[in-house]
DNA sequence: TTGTATGCGTTATCAA
DNA sequence: TTGATAACGCATACAA
């Protein structure tokens, strides 16, 4: 059994008697087959242990049935999150999933987006790096008729769908809980704010506070790395002034636990005399001995919704090119962080 | 721009006039060639946006350039950073990394194969799931001469290579600390013994205990998921009994979290009175506020390596095939939750 | 209902 | 050094 040869539809022709094409059409179920022709191609099919060979189909078809998917860091708990979720709704389908990762650069990004266009995958699933400004390499991929979608982080390409939470409502979800725990001086540590995900959180962190009669401070929004040093020091910052907030609404989780920490360090009482939310219920959120109340996105319901996207569009007549935008809603978790009704 | 066709080699050679092989051969470098028309054809090719057509290439040559990984669940931290190196080693290298979950599943696991075996991976990295005892789906790739790496949750098939960490070195290291620590009544929570990995670290703990004089106690050694609850109500059966552990070695890091807050809600004080060691470095361990001392599995590393093995493999002759066991070190991370020398 | 012939885009073999 | 042709395995247009 030293080099197991692939069994062809010629070999079954041969074995039956008849032409390659019959087999062909019998084991794809053609309805222009006789019935009995059909089943004896199944079972000697079966018998002979034939398995198609998917390149060549793929290479007739120009299908694949592989897709791609982009994003920074698979290891990230929201993204492989989201990449669970596309691989389960795809995979039933008989789509295989491959990964790639941008490390957070364009450059790279543009070169996976070539070769994964060069390999003939069906799909593009991408969460675009913090560095994606131009939207050139995209574009191409529309212009190659390959179906793409975005998730969490997109970029606005008309032609495109994307699936993303409403992070204008999770920050707005987050604060107004804030202000109802009786917090009025509320800063908030944005992300980048060239990723749309960060400005709308903090777009609902500005309309939340209007909304309630507050005039956000200036100096209570910062630009913070997702990191905990990021966070400590943003509060160092903060308390090396005279005004001090009272809460502190993280855009990332991260941030917020080294907001925490460093609080904790100076003696303030968490949420007594400070109330703190994060953003994107990172596992490690609820495991600590003060919960940290946060807004999660549901990346598995994100990947679902992102697959679904996908098969409606290829499924969908070839001219017809669905733009369609989804928007998930998030929730906000509340925990000890910011719980003063406990 | 409706509908970009792609270009081939063929239009290459119409437009030069020459034909489609010596355009196929000067593309690939090859050394009958002259510099002259090579350059041509390279230049040309570039001006006319030619790119190669994978799948065709594929179809000839058997090769796909992609690899399949499967994995119980991709968003568990310890698979998805595996993954990332597996990723990071293998795509400089041209390869494409395809995702399948068991879901901790063998009939997944069969299934996956059979559909990965049947797109022509090159190549197939595995995790197994707990419930896989048979190896007959194993074999099988073997057969296809397919190459196969596992990673962590290995088989002992003969013929088929494999990266792990020493697991037994894992469970010494951590014993033997908290006996440093002067813990003599260690318990230990293990996982599914089935699992090779739980089994080692299981004897690493007993050869700990006995290399140090330290008659392991029978009772001490208890059975326990990977989840909270389950450490929390082995810490009960524990503490239901006169005889009480000074120390719990805990192979999995969620159980050791579940231990620790079932501890502090009974008032025990952790690490003077009990010492908690986990495994695996889950990110949360360091972020706790009582950060919990664990064994690191290195996955990144374990991918990139796992990654090598396979490159070895297929670069190799071909007649050859190469049974290679990489054991990695795995590291012991010395937090709080059991460091008595503050 | 079935067979014949052809093409998908490459690469390898054999001639020239 | 280059060209013509076959082959990889399948699916389809056309013919029968």
């Amino acid at each position: 059994m030293a080099e197991k040869d692939k069994v062809t539809i010629y070999d079954i022709s041969k074995k039956l008697n008849i032409s390659a094409a019959t087999v062909s059409r019998a084991l794809n179920n053609n309805p222009k087959i006789s019935q009995k022709t059909k089943e004896l191609v199944m079972k000697t099919a079966a018998k002979m242990n034939y398995k198609q060979n998917k390149l060549a189909q793929a290479l007739k078809s120009g299908k694949t049935h592989n897709v791609g998917v982009i994003v920074p860091y698979i290891n990230r708990n929201f993204f492989s999150s989201v990449i669970r979720g596309i691989e389960e709704e795809l995979s039933p389908h008989g789509y295989h999933v491959i990964i790639c990762q941008s490390h957070e650069d364009v450059n790279n990004e543009i070169k996976q987006i070539d070769t994964l266009l060069n390999t003939q995958i069906d799909g593009i699933f991408m969460s675009v790096a913090k560095t994606t400004q131009d939207t050139d390499h995209i574009e191409k991929v529309l212009k190659e008729n390959t179906p793409l979608v975005f998730f969490d982080r997109k970029k606005d390409v008309t032609g495109l769908s994307s699936v993303t939470i409403d992070d204008f409502r999770g920050g707005y979800l987050a604060t107004e809980h804030l202000i109802k725990q009786g917090c009025k001086k509320i800063a908030h540590f944005s992300g980048d704010l060239n990723l749309e995900i960060y400005k709308n959180r903090h777009e609902g962190y500005i309309a939340a506070m209007k909304d309630y009669g507050i005039e956000p401070i200036k100096e209570f929004s910062l630009q913070v790395n997702s990191k905990l040093e990021s966070g400590a020091s943003a509060i160092q910052d903060l308390w090396s002034e005279d005004e001090k907030p009272d809460a502190i609404f993280s855009a990332s989780d991260y941030a917020a636990l080294g907001a925490i920490q460093e609080l904790k360090k100076m003696g303030v009482k968490i949420p007594e005399e400070v109330c703190v939310v994060g953003f994107s219920n990172e596992p490690f959120t609820k495991y600590m001995e003060l919960p940290i109340t946060s807004v999660d996105q549901t990346p598995v319901e994100m990947g679902r919704n992102a697959a679904k996207v996908f098969l409606e569009q290829i499924e969908g007549s070839k001219t017809l090119t669905i733009e369609k935008k989804v928007v998930l809603a998030p929730e906000l978790y509340i925990r000890d962080s910011s719980n003063r009704n406990l």
